[in-house]
DNA sequence: GTGAAAGATGAAGTTCACTTGAGGTCAAGG
DNA sequence: CCTTGACCTCAAGTGAACTTCATCTTTCAC
C-alpha cells in the first residue's frame, strides 16, 4: 500500500513542479492540502492530477485565473472522473486550433513579405493589427487583452 | 514634399506605438533619433520601418534583446536596403515553423488525451515536458527555463 | 533524543515590456 | 504675448508567474 499523502516535497518531485510554485498555486485556490499537526501540508494524490491540469493548461498559453475559473466548474464534493477532466480538456482544443490558425496567418504573410522586404506600414499584411486580439502566445495581453477600439488603433 | 523628420507624436501615429513605447525602445537601442533645438526627438522617416520590424518580431515572440540583436548586425554608416530587411526576416520564418509545430503536436497529444480524460503524469503525451524547451510562445521562462534534470523528474 | 533535511511564513525580488505620474519645457496658433 | 497641447526626464508602478530570503518549526532516521 502506498502512502495516504503526500508532502510538497512529494508532489514536486513526482509533477515537477516547485514547492515555491505548488504553494503559490495554493494561494491563488488552485490547489488545496491538508494540514499535519505540525502545519506541514500534506496533499492527497488527485492534487497531481490538479497540478498536471494547471500546467498543461498553462503551458497551452491560459493564465492561472482563467485556469482556476476552469477548475472551479469540478464538482465540489466528489473527486472529479476522468469525464470531468475530459470536460475541461477539450475545451482547449479551440484555443489551440485558433492559436495555429493565427501562426500560419502570419507565416503566410510573413513569405509574402520576404518576397518584397518592404514590411511597410501601409501595405505590409505583416504589419496589419487587425487579428491582434486573436493573438500568438501565452501572453495574457495577447490572449485577453484589449478591447477591439484599443487593438485596432495601435492603441 | 514632405516633412523631413518627424516628432514622436507623428511616428506614433503612423506606428501605432505609444511615445513612452518609443522612448523605452530608444532606451534599449532599438531606435534612435536626433534631437530638435529644444531637446525634442526628431526622427528620421527610416525608423518607422525599424519600428515595424522591433513590433512584428515583437509579435512573434521575440524578446527586444533579441530583436536588437538583430537589429544590430544591419549596416552601420547606411540606410538599409530591402535586402538587409528581407534577411532579417528570413530568420523568422524557422522560428515560426518551430512554434506552428510545436503547438500541432500539443493538438494531436491532446486529441488522445481527451480520448482517455487522463492528464496521467506518468503516460499522458501532454504533460511529457521533453520539448518544453522548444517552447510555445513568448515566455522568456518557456523559452530558456528549467534545465532538463529538473524538467524530466516530472514523469 | 537529536541533528540534518524538509517545511512553514511573509515580504521582497525577478523578468518583460511597457505605462503612469510628477514636475517642468517647447512650439505654434490666435 | 499667451495659452494650450505636445514633449521632456526620471522614478515608480503594472501584472503574470514565480523565486528568493530570512527566520523559525517539524519530521524522521539513526
Amino acid at each position: 500500500m502506498v502512502e495516504r499523502y503526500l508532502t510538497i516535497g512529494d508532489v514536486a518531485r513526482r509533477s515537477g513542479v516547485a514547492p515555491s510554485a505548488l504553494r503559490f498555486y495554493e494561494q491563488r485556490g488552485l490547489i488545496a492540502a491538508e494540514r499535519s499537526g505540525g502545519n506541514q501540508r500534506r496533499y492527497e494524490r488527485t492534487v497531481l492530477r490538479r497540478v498536471a491540469f494547471v500546467r498543461t493548461a498553462s503551458r497551452l498559453g491560459l493564465t492561472l485565473e482563467q485556469i482556476g475559473d476552469a477548475l472551479a466548474t469540478l464538482p465540489d464534493g466528489r473527486t472529479p472522473t476522468a469525464a470531468d477532466w475530459r470536460r475541461l480538456s477539450r475545451s482547449w482544443r479551440g484555443l489551440l486550433d485558433e492559436r495555429i490558425a493565427t501562426l500560419e496567418r502570419l507565416r503566410d504573410d510573413l513569405d509574402s513579405c520576404i518576397g518584397c522586404g518592404c514590411l511597410s506600414l501601409d501595405r505590409c499584411a505583416l504589419q496589419n493589427p487587425d487579428d491582434r486580439a486573436a493573438a500568438l502566445g501565452p501572453g495574457p495581453r495577447y490572449l485577453e487583452g484589449d478591447d477591439p477600439s484599443d487593438v485596432g488603433a495601435g492603441r
